[in-house]
DNA sequence: ATACAAATAGTAATAATTACTATTTAAAAA
DNA sequence: TTTTTAAATAGTAATTATTACTATTTGTAT
């Protein structure tokens, strides 16, 4: 893969991003330094960046994809109300564990050939959780 | 919820497939036998369908939802060949009791409230594989 | 039988993403 | 260091899945 500056920021900015930004989300703020920048070209790079393994791509039911810097095995939740995907932590280390053996041990009766699992965790998170009890 | 031919009709499609069809596909068959039915009145249903729980819904990366008439916690598998989606079972009955115990269990420090986990397979089904021994 | 709100058909609009093509550019070759 | 070449980009169009809109139709309560 030939070397772009476009690719070079459209990583930067999702390894420097505290969130988990979408296409949209990295266009719009790439563009303030570089005008010219095109929204197939960050769909073109977040697609390969995850293909070679730089970033993962991580998709929710009803919305668009988002990216994450984070490469180690971990899950996240999607807040039903602010649309916001969050890390997820257990304050239990038995339950991430529960989750990564059973990605591990999986062995089906179908004959199929699993490739990977998806988990997905929906709800509301903390900061929505507080401004419901106000 | 008032009744009408469309939303039986529907609801019937659903529940006598033995796949997991999507919006289009349920479309394109009653059409045969109901020249005037909408795509948005399907789209209508199934959600609403849904909704009271006469069916499932099953949302997979990077494609249409599909319909399930099977109300019981299991789970799927997507192959990724032929883009079918089908039920997926364990040999070991430890397999599909882990992860419905995961469902109860997760217990988060973040303070977020989990309503929902989505697990979704990804892999090869076994007609595929034996295509591909060929 | 009448009235009314709910549901439908048909169409338009939206959202997310991919495809296309002329132009630009990184980097290999001369 | 220029020339060449293929990969990448910008800008736009097309596609896919789904939702929204509105005039008309249809269940069902009165």
């Amino acid at each position: 893969m030939r070397y772009s500056v476009q690719r070079e920021k459209i990583l930067e900015f999702v390894t420097k991003s505290s969130e988990h930004p979408t296409a949209d989300i990295v266009y719009k703020n790439l563009r303030r330094e570089m005008p010219n920048l095109s929204l197939g070209t960050v769909y073109r790079n977040l697609t390969s960046l995850a293909r070679i393994g730089k970033i993962k791509k991580i998709t929710v039911a009803n919305g668009s994809d988002h990216y994450d810097k984070t490469l180690e095995n971990h899950y996240h939740i999607l807040c039903n109300k602010c649309k916001k995907l969050y890390d997820i932590y257990f304050n239990d280390t038995v339950d991430i564990e529960k989750v990564s053996d059973l990605e591990k041990s999986i062995n089906n009766e179908n004959g199929c050939k699993i490739s990977n699992i998806d988990i997905m965790f929906y709800g509301i998170c903390n900061k929505c959780l507080s401004k419901e009890r106000m």
